[in-house]
DNA sequence: AATTAGTCTATATTTTTTATAGACTTTATG
DNA sequence: CATAAAGTCTATAAAAAATATAGACTAATT
């Protein structure tokens, strides 16, 4: 399962990619219109911001906005950057990977090769799907 | 991620299958062989004796054994039994169903649609590769 | 100068995961 | 039938992660 925290990434994302129009959007402005703690959602936009996915601007009139096109953000950079991991198992993770303990040689584990097969097949959709691909559909 | 718990329980059935012929198999030894915490491993193969995935005998010459061949037992059986939900969002899980708060109408919720396709897409290959197919080959 | 709004650092709370303890029951066998 | 072997059960503890909050600080606008 997905953490809260890059569940409300995503509607959060969403809110900024629905409301580009409207130039910098207040956090408080997407924590009232999702229903998320205000403080937590900053934190989260801060994420955003730092890994240059949003842009922000302080003082009046100021908010956070999208420093890329939907269609530029794919899933999965944001399920990395919030979740870590997307592999099943850290041994098939390509971002995290960490040595299996238990199992002498990967290459012969055929819990690694069905893992494996999981991540490619997961990756496939989250890596070519983008924000846009989540909006809402009319 | 799958947490150690089912991490473990998939190291314990490989060895439990890959020594059926040795009738029951005690506790202590799945735990040393595996590297596991005895009274941690305990739990877990209870937990899967009672979903009756396992049997057990007490006393001398007791221990642990599969209540099925090995191709009976569907990775995703054991994942949702020690883990819990496969899919990444409750309101695209099968067996864990919620409903999403945030949004008004699933049906055209981008989110949905995008997750609901991972969710088919892992579970095409857990709920057909079982226990069988995560043994070492040779 | 005053107000608005994001930034930063720290901490608190809650939940989940991981692990342990110990008394109890069942079974085999000498 | 006594003893030892081995799983069962209930409870609790410890550690880690997820979730949430507080408040002082900085930058921009008017």
């Amino acid at each position: 399962m997905l953490s809260k925290k890059t569940q409300y990434a995503f509607h959060a994302l969403i809110y900024l990619a629905e409301n580009v129009d409207k130039g910098p959007i207040l956090i408080s402005e997407i924590a009232s219109e999702k229903s998320i703690s205000i403080k937590f959602l900053e934190n989260i936009l801060l994420e955003l911001k730092n890994a240059g996915i949003l842009g922000s601007k302080k003082g009046k009139g100021g908010g956070y906005y999208l420093m890329r096109t939907p269609k530029e953000i794919p899933l999965a950079r944001i399920i990395r950057l919030l979740d870590g991991p997307i592999a099943l198992l850290p041994c098939v993770s390509l971002n995290y990977y960490e040595r299996c303990e238990n199992c002498k040689d990967e290459a012969i584990c055929g819990l690694h090769e069905v893992m494996s097969k999981v991540r490619d097949a997961t990756l496939k959709l989250l890596e070519n799907k983008s924000l846009k691909d989540i909006l809402t559909r009319e």
